[in-house]
DNA sequence: ATCTGATATCACCAGATGGTGACATTGGCA
DNA sequence: TGCCAATGTCACCATCTGGTGATATCAGAT
């Protein structure tokens, strides 16, 4: 993979190396999309911004389907190292609160992997398969890595949960970036702390074991 | 407001009726956002539909913003019939259980909905924003009409839980609509009925009153 | 030094977009 | 009747898009 935080698009430092060209393409089609979002994002703006003929765009990537699926290579453990190592949880209720921490903070911080996960949800272009894999990888493989042998209590629809939950902070993260504000919450740190603490007081009563909800008062 | 459900665009028995020129025009417009999403929604994609010129559109309504704008004002209680009337709830966490259900079935089934809750969520254009308004001026009235003197129970952070479950539940509608799952969940019929519960598990522990909550065992 | 192939750039195409001005047609009013 | 304003239509503009062919330029092997 290339380095993704490195080298400004000069195009004058850039003497016919089919390399660095290959690679000053896939940055801008990665800065581009990280900032500007799916809309716009075309092969004059990539070639553009690049420095570079479009021609090249065809020529290296076979146009700009192949060109996001580099970007998708490059991204795969981009996006993997944007949730962060952490120690090996205590329990599975740790284990998906925690998941679901992390992936609100990376989706909050990294315009691309909001981006990519706000793309993949409203517009089922083939051009953005390639990035949704590598995201889903990323984030599965995370988890993998990581349960152990760890299991959702018996009786508990766990592949729900998580669903809901993830769609949640996906939407928020989008609907902060865009609006700031969600169903009369105001989407910044006080507010996303509160999220959080929600976020966790729901993991715990469903997925942990029951001393650990202290929601039983007798 | 004008009919939403009536009138095929038949341009020849249109003569020279501004009325239902303009109210071709909403519809063109309502149509094409409903069908085609915000992407692909312009000046002459809207005037082809309506079968008229885009010339109307600048006079008429001043441009796309006017025009937007007048789809707003019809919309107000479209979309508050969509969410369909109901009895008064028995408790403050049946007001909320049923409030997601019905937003459910409503970004489920209506399409413009889904497509304006994802607009709103993805681009802060000044284009969507009298839509955006329409829809949550519904869905605060939906609420205020039926919640009578209920009132969250003390020590619960409800904003922050419904603000929560409601991102989850527009993320979800949207996410069946693009790739038919999300995160390992399949978003058909069965899948939406394990959310259902799902949903109507965490509103219940966290707003129900300890006996509706059936988690103490003892 | 020369020739070849890879690299990069340019010019152009058809089609689409948003936007504007000029023109034709019609209905109603004096 | 004739006139005028409202309504509708058409033609055109600049600009952008994706896409392709031809051409210039350079690096390296012979």
């Amino acid at each position: 993979m290339t380095d993704l935080t490195a080298a400004p698009p000069d195009p004058s430092s850039r003497p016919r190396n089919r390399g660095e060209t290959e690679g000053a393409l896939r940055r801008a089609a990665r800065d581009l999309l990280a900032e500007s979002g799916f809309q716009g994002l075309g092969i004059n703006a990539i070639a553009r911004r690049a420095g570079c003929d479009k021609q090249l765009i065809y020529r290296y990537f076979g146009g700009l389907d192949g060109l996001m699926a580099a970007v998708g290579a490059d991204l795969a453990d981009w996006i993997g190292s944007a949730l962060d190592p952490e120690t090996a949880p205590a329990s599975y209720a740790d284990l998906v609160a925690s998941m679901l921490l992390r992936l609100a903070d990376a989706l909050r911080h990294d315009p691309l992997i909001r981006q990519i996960a706000a793309w993949e949800v409203i517009d089922p272009s083939p051009l953005v398969q390639p990035l949704a894999r590598a995201r889903s990888v990323a984030l599965t493989a995370w988890v993998k890595a990581r349960r152990g042998t760890l299991r959702p209590p018996p009786g508990v629809d766990a592949p729900a949960l998580i669903a809901l939950l993830v769609a949640a902070v996906q939407h928020l993260a989008m609907a902060e970036a865009s609006m700031g504000r969600f169903s009369g919450l105001t989407l910044d740190e006080p507010g996303w702390r509160r999220l959080q603490t929600m976020l966790t007081r729901i993991v715990q009563q469903q997925l942990g074991d029951a001393q650990s909800t202290g929601g039983c008062p007798s």
